[in-house]
DNA sequence: TTGACAAATGACTTATTAGTCATTATTATA
DNA sequence: TATAATAATGACTAATAAGTCATTTGTCAA
């Protein structure tokens, strides 16, 4: 469904320039040069357009820092590989990072609150991983806090970059983002978020995807590609899911083999998580 | 003309609840309990109504802000205070806080972008002001960089607590992000905005303001307020603009008179720059 | 070539809401 | 009390945009 592509990417360009509200269909079907009933045949509504396009990018966005992140081997550069390839995947797709910093809830369905929240959860855990790994014992009472110091910091920066169409040099932003995050980390004493405070903003990270639904989306996906290398190899991937058949070594190059394929990335993402290839 | 007033009010609590956009004038004017064409002999449009309440707000919060900053004598206190009284007016002004945090920019019109714009560099001179004085020299090469750091924290931190009804410490929190402030600003030695890029972030924060728009403004509020003791101080401070009598003591007493009516906030905030009775 | 099926179209329906204005109510004044 | 001036009303207009569906167009197998 080739369709449904073209619809997204080219609404997206015009939500960033104008924003969701003020960007009727009808303008979005004329850019894509096809009439406004084309529109539904490929979405319900306007609002699923919307959860798709969250649905999409977060998850390409997300798992390409937690693989980053995760095959970083080298603990000295550990942050600065987070930092960088978080603004990378901003600068991507920074027409979709443009509207989902600016448009953060509105009125909008309850539907679209809870998936902002959901990733923003996702995001945390990652940034607390990061943390843990890198600073251990000796953040044990600050380390909540120093989540919300990064996302601050993060924010404040990428704010700077998206709205300013001058060229920056990312290099230094993120050695300069290192070196704050470890002064953060190694002299802080007086926390503000205590890990009661953090419990305290709930609805777990975790959300554990069965297999079924695993299964579910690659059967989605497989309607949307014509790529034949990873076609196969999700066919592969779905039938040993069924039926344990493959070595891991397999099953990890048929992962590597649609990694970086853009309707693939979360469901690689879920797959190296469900078989624990990488820690 | 109390009525603008009320539907200001009015209008800020729905527009917290569901957003500016989901929110009609009829809902608004039923709030109110008026008709629907009262609110058009207050208001031109429904955009004008935004941009009043932006005004409104953001005057009073910023000057509330700025009177806090200059009249801490001890710089001990100041970073303290300046970041007490800060989240003291977004506590206080908290549905106001809300709508601008969330719903910033949109498509919406060009005067509203300029605007905000014009506010956040408000907010900038305050915050750099403030660095200046405290660390001086010490951060010749860090500052400008050190605003965008202290405003991603107050920003993190903000909006835990306008989207989180639990209380919290504010006191606490305070002195988290003057040790954060502090540790920042000591030791940071790779910044990242320098001061051209500062500069290039440009339209001046000064808009010099002449007698005369004082002037014009002190005779809106005049038609607005009714406590006498305002009134009559407002009245003198007009004629002695016009024609200088009073002693610099009764003008600064005339000035505290009016500084705490939420309408002559931002008026008396000129008037203190404009007579520089403080600095 | 034809007929069956699917894909695509865009005029139409329905709903919402900003803003207007002729009419009515209220208040001030003589 | 009568009259003029002012304030308030809400039915109405006009504009916009989401979503529908009868009709047309395109495709492909027989």
């Amino acid at each position: 469904m080739i369709k449904k592509q073209l619809i997204m990417e080219k609404a997206l360009e015009l939500f960033a320039q104008q924003g969701i509200e003020a960007t009727p269909i009808q303008q979005i079907t004329d850019y894509c040069g096809i009439s406004k009933g084309a529109f539904y045949l490929s979405f319900k509504s306007k609002d699923e357009l919307i959860i798709d396009l969250i649905d999409h990018f977060m998850m390409e966005i997300i798992a390409d820092i937690d693989y980053t992140v995760n095959n970083t081997k080298n603990d000295e550069e550990l942050l600065y590989t987070f930092y960088y390839s978080t603004f990378d995947s901003f600068h991507k797709h920074s027409d979709f990072a443009k509207i989902f910093i600016k448009e953060q809830t509105k009125s909008f369905n309850e539907e679209l609150i809870v998936k902002i929240h959901y990733y923003d959860r996702l995001m945390e855990g990652i940034i607390l991983s990061l943390i843990e790994r890198l600073y251990g014992e000796k953040v044990k009472h600050t380390k909540y806090d120093l989540i919300y110091c990064i996302k601050g910091l993060m924010n404040s920066y990428s704010g700077l970059f998206l709205f300013n169409n001058a060229p920056l040099n990312r290099d230094l932003l993120c050695q300069s983002l290192v070196e704050k995050t470890n002064l953060l980390a190694s002299h802080t004493t007086v926390p503000f978020i205590t890990p009661e405070d953090f419990q305290m903003l709930k609805h777990p990270i975790k959300e554990e995807i069965t297999m079924e639904q695993i299964i579910e989306m690659i059967e989605q996906i497989l309607k949307e590609i014509e790529e034949p290398i990873e076609k196969e190899s999700l066919i592969l991937l779905k039938q040993h899911l069924l039926e344990p058949t493959l070595s891991p070594a397999i099953v990890k190059g048929l992962l590597e083999n649609i990694r970086n394929h853009p309707h693939c990335k979360w469901v690689s993402y879920l797959l190296f998580r469900y078989y624990e290839l990488e820690k």
